[in-house]
DNA sequence: TAGGAATAGTCAGATTCTTGAGTATCATGG
DNA sequence: CCATGATACTCAAGAATCTGACTATTCCTA
């Protein structure tokens, strides 16, 4: 029951519809949260219902019509017990991971191929959160920001994204290159 | 459907029961990804009714007798099928960085402390990963352990996860740091 | 000699997550 | 002028996961 609490940081900065949460989820809070459009569009609705998010219409011309929603007081309230609370341990799950484990007693071909991708992948995520920090810091030097700033939260998580996603770039290529040496020494 | 696979691939090295597998899972696979001991059984007892693994009745003098479950050729081939498959992306949640992403809006001083206790851990995780690989290599160089070892993913997948406590740790550190310092300067 | 930890599981119920489809409007490109 | 894609959501079924309790035996310790 944590998804609830992802919601309510993703919504501290501004007021978003179900969908507009949907698409920030992916540039943000997906780092640490993976939730389906779905599943915020439901929890939003819970909530709400709990007065934990106060949700108002507004009209549009051009497109169709939205609720924008924003944590109320009771919300942040929510929020700032869950800091409190102890937090439970982080939980990765990687299909990848599971093939390299595999590694040894299955065609390492296909999973070579994936870790380069994996790899691609990886050095677009990094480029992107370094161009999200530098928007966060709006010109501000690193140091500057993390002292003066009011507002660092999101660039000290998008600061654990790059953080996880240089590991797994590192790891992903040393891996391939180890399965690419032994695949040529070995038999298949 | 992907806990299968994990199963699956724990259990290549070894013959375990359901309860050793629980054990194992903590100190290997759970790395990258996380089952309940309860799962675990249940998910035993379809990969057994699918024939996937081969459980054996061991009876035990001093202890409850057991049930041993090895990987089938079928299991393999499933394996195979999987790894060749396109992967899902690699997901990650963390009640922490939920904390870090509201941390201007909350009291930070719970925050910090997860903080600290959460390197603590990490630093725990990697002595324990380190001693785990140096047993992997059986006295080998990590170079000549990993052209010439006939089983090398576990160690793979090892170097992974201490890749990433170690960049959960610097992370944490430095989130902790931070967080510190604007404690001192603004006010509570 | 009682109590707790370790071994070895099982079961039910609730919650959460995923899959997949469906609705409706407007803008854009070919 | 028609197809595609973006905006903005909704619904339902089924799979997976989590919570929490429960059974039984044996070993070790205080």
């Amino acid at each position: 029951m944590a998804l609830r609490h992802a919601v309510l940081a993703a919504l501290l900065d501004e007021e978003l519809s179900g969908y507009q949460l949907a698409k920030s989820f992916d540039l943000g809070v997906a780092n640490f949260w993976h939730a389906l459009p779905q599943q915020l569009y439901a929890e939003l609705a819970k909530l709400e219902a709990d007065g934990l998010v106060a949700g108002r219409e507004v009209v549009q011309e051009s497109r169709p019509n939205k609720r924008l929603f924003k944590v109320t007081d009771e919300g942040l309230a929510e929020l700032e017990r869950f800091a409190a609370a102890s937090a439970k341990p982080s939980m990765l799950r990687d299909d990848l991971a599971v093939k390299v484990q595999s590694s040894d007693l299955v065609d390492t071909a296909p999973v070579i191929a994936q870790l380069r991708e994996r790899a691609e992948f990886a050095r677009a995520k990094i480029e992107l959160f370094e161009s999200l920090l530098l928007k966060f810091r709006r010109g501000l030097g690193e140091e500057e920001f993390l002292q003066g700033g009011e507002r660092i939260g999101p660039y000290l998580t998008c600061l654990g994204g790059l953080v996880f996603e240089q590991g797994y770039l590192e790891w992903c290529e040393r891996i391939a290159g180890i399965l690419e040496a032994r695949k040529g020494g070995v038999a298949v």
